[in-house]
DNA sequence: TATGAATGAGCTTTCATTCAT
DNA sequence: GATGAATGAAAGCTCATTCAT
């Protein structure tokens, strides 16, 4: 039924990550839809039929390759931060978390705006960033609820929300578009706007 | 070289004019990906022959319906303000364009999405958006400046530009993706962030 | 939806005709599953795509050809006998009947052995052989129905059945596989067991 | 040239004897067309390699079973009758053995149909076909003769042919395709017809 | 002797675009 | 001006078989 091969021995481990390389970088490169699998295997050194023994078709390596970027994007935004309670979240801590976010922006701007671009049309993609993004809000929220004593956030839930797609969305017109004004000034009225939010909240409540 | 036909009399206008409706209607109805001119031009009650003379590749009507489509977008947005001079821009107002924003999401959300996946790979595409993006930045920026005694924004075209992605991105995620908690809640949020970011401003400034 | 071209003018008729024609001449010639459509396009002169939109798929030329070719093989054995009324069913007609068939099986053997053969996997072609089976066995009953003074069939649906099984299988070993023994040897022992059949009928009834 | 094993230690045969069932169970399961080697390796428990090392090809394997399955197929209808010598050949002994024969048609019908229809492509394939027919033929021919002098049939050789394929057409007929009249009365039909056959025998002679 | 990773020819189908009529 | 027949590159995927380990 399924043949596709799960890799037990070495050379087989090689084999596959050869190939998802070569698709990473062919992706990056030349655009997703402008690769094809018999490329992806040449570039790997690896004939079309040890492409497809690997993944079961073209779609099942994007995933893979997607969901190891993915896993690199939380780990760039977060990895810092994850024992360490932040309890004293002002403008200064919310601008590193954006700059973090803005650095996993350039990891493979290319492949991240195209992937993304996707999940507009490919469920199995769009899950994949329901994940990553489930993962991040989480993030937040800890943040949030760690600091509620000072902050005047009714909502929690609607406001991580809104944050996240605050930042989220500056990062791809800055890193996915590009900007005719300068990131920095974009992130500064960014951390402004969420820092304000965190402290004076809800008006109607 | 270009044979393309450039519509003057009225007949050509309006045979135009029925192969970009049955264009928008067959790429909101079963997608872009999913379309082919062929099917348009039957749509459209043209031979394929025809449309070859009205339009010079299926991507210059796709960018016709695409500017056709983002021009409706921007009316539905800021019909209703065009020659209203707002200088009480507060919560409510706020909250009020947001709702406008959301409304023109719902024109045709499934052309809406695809076109704009298409903008990470399509520079054309893209500059349709930015165009649109620029139009809405300006009215910001527009209200900003009419408001700005009674407000506290120091960079005003990056604030435009921060505002203009956090409504966007809120309405996408919303629109396009769909989302577990209301939307109404998600509106709330980002009106109280909007609009205290537009009351505080920047700490640094 | 459906794109395939249903001919109007002259040039469509003719290439469609081709195309059916190099079809025919590659199933018989080198078997159906020896036959690509690539080749079947070249031989008719044709275009791979000029091929699909005249045909769905592959097996849409295939049943059309099927079709095409019962038909012939069900006016060789019937093309005589529609405006006569037999009613004198004797061995001599069973013979001129059973030597009629046996011609049928001469107008495409590799092609009738073939596509016999996909009927126990393919329900379409099934189909056909169903519909050319059912307007057979309509025609013995026929013939029983008017001779049954004389005979002593009793139950005749059963028995057009079990006579037209024994003349087809007959006709498939001689035809398809080739016999060792003389086939007017065969055929008059065929002749004799149908035609005591119909004069002594059942033994039990 | 040939490292195609010949069996001789247990272990060995045993192994090809694995690979021999697999075959035959997948191959009545799914279909032959709907089974590949390397399906039929994993559930013998075997590589695929060694797969290879007993059997040349797929062909290889599949005669072989095919061998099998006929000499099945012959004991399933002769078995009861092979220490007796019928020499009271009446409707009821006729009616036994096509009985018996529907019961062969029972065994594993998928794989019955699907190497009959082989036949008509594959010469090896037919080979087996006919060696089985040849043994059948014979002892049809062994039970006319033992009740010659009861009998009519005047060329002994094409009746048995003749009764043979009457026989597996209508067998044919009821289960790989199927009928909308019921088994039974076909049955009945096809033992009188067999039965008037040997009791008149030729008219001509 | 056994393994299973690797091979690559081969096949069907789509669709944007052209150009003879 | 209009038509629609014709084009053909392009791409994903399967599977029998081989051979290095």
């Amino acid at each position: 039924m399924s043949s596709v091969r799960t890799p037990k021995q070495q050379r087989s481990i090689q084999t596959k990550k050869r190939i998802v390389n070569a698709g990473f970088h062919l992706y990056a490169q030349k655009g997703i839809h402008g690769t094809n699998s018999k490329e992806i295997a040449e570039k790997a050194g690896v004939s079309i039929g040890s492409f497809y023994s690997y993944f079961k078709n073209k779609k099942t390596l994007l995933l893979e390759i997607l969901e190891d970027f993915l896993d690199q994007v939380y780990l760039t935004i977060w990895k810092e931060m994850e024992n360490v309670t932040i309890n004293e979240l002002g403008r200064n801590e919310v601008k590193f978390i954006i700059e973090n976010v803005f650095k996993a922006y350039d990891i493979a701007p290319t492949f991240h705006s195209q992937t993304h671009a996707l999940r507009y049309s490919d469920p199995d993609i769009n899950r994949a960033y329901e994940r990553e993004r489930n993962r991040e809000v989480t993030q937040i929220r800890y943040l949030l609820e760690n600091n509620k004593q000072r902050m005047r956030v009714s909502d929690q839930e609607a406001a991580a929300i809104v944050i996240h797609n605050a930042v989220e969305s500056v990062a791809h017109t800055v890193k996915f578009i590009g900007s005719k004004i300068d990131e920095q000034r974009l992130i500064n009225e960014l951390a402004d706007m969420i820092n304000n939010f965190l402290l004076h909240g809800s008006q109607e409540g």
